[in-house]
RNA sequence: GCCCGGGUGGUGAAAUUGGUAGACACAGGAGACUUAAAAUCUCCCGCCUAUUGCAGGCGUGCCGGUUCGAUUCCGGCCUCGGGCACCA
């Protein structure tokens, strides 16, 4: 064997043998027991950067551990292909953007093989192959016949320079990042998807989410955000009443006015008619998309002069037109409580309307209002018959009162909003729809898909090539046969990432979307990814699941079993980007210390869990470790043959560095399986190598423990640094890591003679005692309460209590 | 603004169920080897006080609480980060 640890050599001749043997092809076995290990599938943006090399990385270790327990390990990599970016590069370097997404692949698939991930390529999926997307569009196709897909208006970002919508990320303090152009809002039709038919089902199976993170789930449930709470009809006269969502009908008697949104009928019509009202609502239309700007503008409205009658008083109440009202969300109205809503209270002081007291103050004294709403919930007043009763009485009488006149009833409502998937850009799955002016929006029957999306398109300007390609788009209607339309709008790129963990499972099935084999590998066992991704890319994921299993497809009800939410990698204490010129390019640290080095950095530096504070020297510190393993198992082996370990010839040395490989064996299994925290499993073998090397002399007890330990070592470090061990291990035994399985726990190897007990007086440590393990608590006691420098700190004191904790400590209470 | 996290030595972190704060590393310091450097090896390394040695005080963002005992549980605050529906 070498004296030198030389990666590159290493790892390129370990590579091959995997590339030769097959080593992480994954076929349907139902005989044996399988795991599917996934990491979200990345953005082909051109170059690996450290956040893919951590999350590639951690899956890898979970895929490679799991294959050691005698698992059936499906792990598969693919590209989430269309996307924004390749746009942008389009118009910046003329070169059409499915060109230089597929060259960014071939790159990038280059990357992550060098870093030896036990990848089956056999599977690979990108998005914007046809052979992709085609099942998209006909799963979409059935969507629309289930009556699960519709078109409604819904607002985008308009730049009127560049005629074009602008991505939330595209529109920069309230401009168009290229023309400075201030962004208006604009209503379009679009294509959304029936979520909220699912809302009640997604926070349901929440609970079936035992081994995602709390806070993952949290947030889910927060996003969804189910309440219960009253519609309420507020009639006009000779025109449509006005209804209303709230969940404190209990408030009602303290409405004083409505606040509709400035796309509303009522704020429109009442426009046409009032030239400073037009002004106003366009005014307050240029806001960006985006829900943090709404909720941080400044709250502005006006009065449009139409009134409304209070479904109990019988009153008219006035209608203002508020720039913070969503006509895409609910009924595109509220009602307003400035007594007891904090926003409805700061807009009624704005513009001097009544705020009027329902509800009574803590101890049943009036709440002051002038400095803020009172929202508690408590007895009601001032509400006539309601008076005095608190919030679920008020609440229940009040929507009785509702019910018998017809003008509102109790009902559940869900935060979440249905999916908008209608995107007017080029570079996405063209959405299989045949407009007609006879029979409407019309799916493009399952024989005419896909509809693929031309590549060989020339950026003209900022808009998308195919809506102004006829040939794309001039077509004849499926049912009719007349001249229609073809949908030139492409679906949200978040379509694709939410079903393509199943598709690796049929990857190269060109007859169905799904086969047996997703009910083989389904759920994903684990799925790794960016804590970023914890509430749109997962709550889509999951809806998406739920619409297969429903068509029959999958037959689990949740798509993935367990959730590892990776943090940033930072330098410097911020995120690494481009744009913040902080980044390191894996490549050059690869090229340097080996893959093997980078693996063990990112997966040492911090639990997976928490960011990674980048650190040049820490990578040195990885690659010394290497070469120190290196040499100890060279040392090892130049040494001759090792001969059987005999436990009972054993001296108290080697009973220890024995002990100490098992209890690391235990805690490293922990930390692998059920913690997975590999930071933690990386120092506990460091610290059995720092062991093997303090052991001194070379009988064949000595030789044969620090066999078994080293053995060990590299078993546990395998997944963390497959090249260097595999090569080591080879050396050592003439076998094959891969298939050398866990290492097991010696029970017998743990026991200990001796115990450390820490003595405290009233909290603090005062001794540190040796005792045998098999002393009872009344012998601890006494040598705790007889040592020399405790009986100093009882000077002067009595005893009180003496708390003894077995095996650990001994706390004496004392005054 | 709303929802969800994080904050521990000079640095990354550890302490898993409320029981020895700082494992394992990095950086730094001293020494060995070397003509020298690199590499490697040995020792020291939270702050303060004391010191020949034993030892003592303080210390986990801040303020308060529960407890024999709190990095860990509870309340309030500060601060940094993630998400907010068209970045992926």
């Amino acid at each position: 064997m070498n004296q030198e640890y030389q990666p590159e050599a290493i790892e390129l001749a370990v590579q091959n043998q995997w590339q030769e043997s097959q080593a992480f092809a994954a076929d349907m076995d139902p005989s044996r027991e399988k795991f599917y290990c996934l990491a979200m599938f990345p953005y082909p943006s051109g170059k690996l950067h450290m956040g893919h090399v951590r999350n590639y990385t951690i899956a890898d270790v979970i895929a490679r551990y799991q294959r050691m327990q005698g698992k059936n390990v499906l792990q598969p990599m693919g590209w989430d292909a269309f996307g924004l970016p390749a746009e942008n590069a389009a118009i910046q370097n003329n070169v059409p953007p499915a060109d230089w997404t597929l060259s960014n692949i071939a790159d990038m698939r280059r990357q992550l093989s060098r870093l030896g991930f036990a990848y089956d390529w056999r599977r690979e999926v990108t998005t914007c192959n046809p052979d992709y997307y085609r099942w998209e569009q006909w799963f979409f196709t059935k969507l629309m016949d289930k009556g699960l897909a519709y078109k409604k208006k819904a607002d985008v970002n308009w730049c009127e320079t560049d005629k074009t919508v602008l991505a939330n990320e595209q529109v920069v303090d309230g401009k168009c990042w290229r023309c400075d152009t201030p962004v208006e809002r604009r209503a379009i039709n679009q294509w959304f998807i029936k979520i909220t038919d699912y809302a009640q089902q997604l926070l349901d199976d929440l609970d079936k989410l035992t081994d995602w993170p709390e806070q993952v789930v949290a947030m889910q449930r927060n996003w969804i955000g189910r309440s219960e709470g009253a519609n309420i009809r507020f009639e006009r006269e000779q025109s449509e009443a006005l209804e209303v969502y709230t969940t404190r009908p209990d408030t009602l008697m303290g409405a004083t006015y409505l606040a509709v949104a400035p796309q509303h009928p009522i704020a429109q019509q009442a426009a046409t008619k009032n030239i400073p009202l037009a002004t106003f609502i366009n005014e307050i239309s240029t806001i960006k998309v985006a829900e943090a700007d709404m909720a941080t503008m400044e709250k502005r409205g006006m009065d449009t002069g139409a009134t409304a009658i209070h479904p109990l008083t019988g009153e008219p109440i006035p209608i203002w037109v508020a720039n913070f009202v969503l006509m895409s969300y609910g009924s595109g109205a509220v009602m307003s409580v400035p007594g007891h809503d904090q926003r409805d209270w700061e807009f009624a002081q704005k513009y001097s309307l009544p705020i009027q007291q329902v509800i009574a103050g803590s101890d049943d004294k009036p709440a002051d209002l002038s400095c803020a709403a009172y929202t508690e919930k408590h007895a009601l007043i001032n509400s006539g018959e309601f008076d005095g009763l608190d919030f679920d009485a008020a609440f229940d009488a009040i929507v009785a009162a509702l019910e018998d006149k017809g003008l509102g009833e109790r009902t559940v409502n869900f935060r979440l909003r249905d999916w908008g998937v209608s995107r007017q850009r080029y570079w996405g799955a063209p959405i299989p729809v045949i407009n007609c002016n006879d029979c409407g929006a019309v799916p493009v029957p399952e024989q005419d898909l896909p509809v693929v999306l031309p590549t060989d398109v020339a950026f003209e300007g900022v808009g998308s090539p195919i809506k102004k390609m006829p040939e794309f788009y001039e077509t004849n209607c499926p049912k009719c046969g007349n001249a229609a339309t073809r949908e030139t709008d492409t679906f949200d790129t978040f379509m694709e990432s939410s079903w393509y963990y199943a598709r690796y499972t049929a990857a190269n099935n060109d007859k169905s979307m799904l086969d047996n084999e997703a009910d083989y590998w389904l759920e994903v066992d684990q799925y790794v990814g960016g804590i970023e991704h914890a509430i749109l890319h997962l709550l889509y994921a999951r809806f998406v699941h739920k619409l297969m299993r429903d068509e029959g497809l999958v037959k689990t009800d949740e798509p993935f079993k367990r959730l590892l939410t990776q943090g940033m990698v930072l330098k410097d204490g911020a995120k690494m980007s481009k744009s913040k010129g902080n980044t390191v390019d894996p490549q050059a640290l690869i090229d340097r210390y080996g893959a093997d080095t980078v693996r063990l950095f990112s997966m040492f530096a911090a639990p997976p869990e928490q960011s990674l504070e980048w650190s040049d020297s820490g990578v040195e510190g990885a690659n010394r470790f290497l070469k120190r393993l290196w040499r100890l198992v060279n040392a090892h082996m130049s040494q001759g043959p090792t001969d059987a370990l005999i436990v009972a010839n054993l001296n108290k040395a080697q009973k220890d560095l024995r002990r100490k490989t098992h209890e690391t064996i235990a805690k490293v299994d922990d930390d692998y399986g059920r913690r997975q925290t590999f930071n933690t499993a990386i120092a506990a073998v460091m610290e059995l190598c720092n062991e093997v090397i303090k052991l001194e002399g070379d009988s064949p007890s000595n030789r044969a423990v620090v066999d078994e330990a080293l053995r060990a070592a590299l078993q546990m470090l395998c997944p963390i640094v497959p090249h260097v061990t595999e090569h080591l291990w080879s050396a050592l035994t003439g076998g094959n890591i891969l298939d050398a399985g866990w290492p097991t726990v010696d029970d017998q190897a743990l026991t200990r003679d001796e115990i450390e007990i820490v003595v405290q007086v009233n909290g603090k440590v005062r001794a540190k005692l040796t005792v045998s393990a098999s002393a009872d608590k009344a012998a601890v006691e006494a040598a705790a309460l007889a040592h020399e420098n405790v009986l100093r700190f009882l000077e002067g004191l009595s005893v009180r209590k003496v708390i003894v904790v077995p095996g650990k400590l001994v706390n004496i209470v004392a005054n």
